[in-house]
DNA sequence: TATTGTTATACTCTATAACTATA
DNA sequence: TATAGTTATAGAGTATAACAATA
């Protein structure tokens, strides 16, 4: 009546906590947290981004990211620069030593994806990756609509 | 060279917060966090556990347990029992209020998973948690093998 | 008035370690 | 000595709201 086994939710959460765990403790050696290593990850892979769409790369809330991206300006790992046409828009990037940091440790997590997919076929792994992008969808869209039906 | 939206912990850590945002916003109307939930449910679904165990099926540190657990317990959710056999060892089961409690959510529970698993096949749904398994199953080989090392 | 970002607050979670009591 | 659980502490994250600056 209720498998907790083959419910969603709990896979999920379960599965992303253990590589979330082995992960973070692992960059704690570059230096940087395992949020830092996602605003990190997002600009390297995104380029520059205002704060509020690099919150929802990261999945991290604004306002926790706002204070995160001051600790890396101090770190000297990404600037925030207001922009000219629009002052109330800041645009976070990352600057040559997060460049360099981000390099050093995109080795490590693809050695830990590897770990996680150990055993799967190419085709297995991309299924995984292609559902898992239809399940953020879906929660998303369905974000979408609590906003409308709350604006409206 | 890095590629965000193919990198599985992101795509994993992605889905299950747009999950845990939306479903732990709404757990919070029967008085219950997200985390009272995921022990609920672990207790539901396999019985008494000692904390211990809860704290493994739940991927709760086993301190953050131990005063949840506690917090629980005050509300009458789940009792704490010492063992007779062994008195170190401390069983949590639930209390009649905290089945009813659980009763209540699964239908909630359910309704959010097949929101995640909208427009996906039987047999797809049937896949990605089979994959996930997996990879949780790696994860944990990792962790055992890490503890092997450090404690040999 | 709405938007963008910052700051403040209170609460929760984690990680670590010290501690108690058992075994 | 090792194990099970509790408690303490400091550091991070979240949620909410108040706030400043700008549009």
């Amino acid at each position: 009546m209720f498998d907790l086994g083959r419910f969603l939710p709990y896979l999920l959460n379960r599965a992303g906590a253990r590589i979330a765990t082995a992960f973070g403790g692992d960059v704690a050696r570059y230096g940087v947290t395992l949020q830092m290593w996602r605003v990190l990850a997002a600009l390297w892979h995104s380029g520059a981004q205002r704060l509020g769409d690099l919150a929802e790369l990261t999945s991290i809330e604004v306002s926790t990211l706002s204070r995160l991206v001051g600790g890396m300006e101090a770190k000297g790992l990404v600037t925030r620069v207001r922009s000219d046409q629009d002052a109330r828009v800041v645009t976070i990037d990352l600057t040559d030593d997060g460049r360099e940091t981000t390099r050093r440790i995109i080795p490590l997590a693809l050695h830990y994806e590897a770990v996680a997919l150990d055993g799967l076929t190419g085709a297995e792994a991309e299924q995984l990756k292609e559902l898992l992008r239809r399940v953020y969808a879906n929660m998303a869209k369905l974000d979408e609509a609590e906003r409308l039906s709350v604006g409206g």
